[in-house]
DNA sequence: TCTGCATGAAAAA
DNA sequence: TTTTCCTGCAGAG
């Protein structure tokens, strides 16, 4: 489940139940055993998200840590407070709390980064990350001005986290079907107006999915009922439904692959084309 | 028990 | 562009 909104939901979690507490750290799948023996009994300061990455700040005696985390595909963090059962398997690193407060365990594993870094190490990570629409002060423009520089197709730009962090699989079909965007366009052609839309839906779908903790992109209006009750299947306008009839105009949904992903899309709701050629082509249609 | 698949991204070729 | 690495789960056999 991890896009952005995962992320921030998941920093603030581990804000409420872990800042300022101090915690034992272990490693029972092995793979992270040196890092766990520096993170135990350090106490957390605090957990923030930029895009899909989470950073936990620990102080330890003296020395100051950040623990750097990206579950990729397959990575969760699990937590209980009370009483928590062993740890699974794959458990890469369990974080217990073992201060006089409310026992709280969180378990991580599968993630693809799993790794204590250096403030130089940080800074290098960041400066690969373009404006997370969920962060304070993020910058659009940096973001316009990165699908400008690109030739390739938007759908893919849109995958590529120097340009926006934290949009996924998910939000990119989502998106780009409510702003009526052909994914296979050059990111390039995205004039102003058409980058300003799609922003501010895409800061809508991350907001909501951070207040939610699920992706429903589908509104009230289009689902004929409350969206939040709606089933994952039914949540969505394109995302994983191939075959199906668009919920706007009912032409099926197709897909294809994109830059190693799948990506979906109407063919009829989603065929603007470039200002250039866009009368011929919306005339010819 | 085995297989395939998943909301990701880096390394290799 | 292809391969590889993370793990858990559902469905098939």
């Amino acid at each position: 489940m991890p896009e952005g909104h995962t992320l921030h939901r998941l920093a603030r979690e581990h804000r409420r139940l872990l800042r300022g507490r101090v915690v034992a750290a272990t490693s029972p799948q092995g793979r992270f055993a040196s890092g766990a023996a520096a993170l135990d009994g350090a106490t957390l300061r605090t957990a923030e998200a930029h895009g899909k990455h989470l950073f936990h700040r620990y102080r330890s005696d003296a020395a100051d840590l950040t623990l750097h985390v990206h579950l990729g595909l397959f990575g969760r963090f699990t937590t209980w407070q009370g009483q928590a059962p062993p740890p699974s398997t794959g458990c890469r690193l369990r974080l217990a709390t073992v201060d006089d407060g409310p026992p709280v365990t969180i378990d991580l594993a599968g993630a693809a980064a799993c790794e204590l870094l250096d403030p130089d190490g940080e800074r290098r990570l960041r400066a690969r990350l373009g404006p997370d629409p969920l962060r304070r002060g993020a910058d659009p423009d940096a973001a316009y001005a990165a699908l400008r520089r690109r030739r390739a197709p938007l759908g893919q730009a849109l995958l590529d986290q120097s340009v926006i962090a934290g949009v996924g699989n998910v939000f990119r079909a989502e998106a780009l079907f409510l702003c009526g965007l052909d994914p296979r366009r050059e990111a390039r052609t995205l004039t102003r107006p058409e980058f300003d839309a799609l922003w501010t839906t895409l800061v809508g779908m991350l907001r909501d999915g951070l207040r939610r903790g699920r992706i429903v992109t589908v509104t009230a209006e289009d689902a004929g009922r409350a969206p939040g009750r709606l089933a994952t299947e039914d949540a969505r306008y394109v995302y994983r439904r191939e075959g199906l009839p668009c919920r706007r105009c009912g032409t099926p949904i197709v897909a294809w692959t994109l830059a190693a992903r799948r990506m979906y899309a109407c063919p009829r709701c989603q065929r603007t084309a470039p200002p250039s050629g866009g009368a011929a082509a919306a005339a010819s249609a």
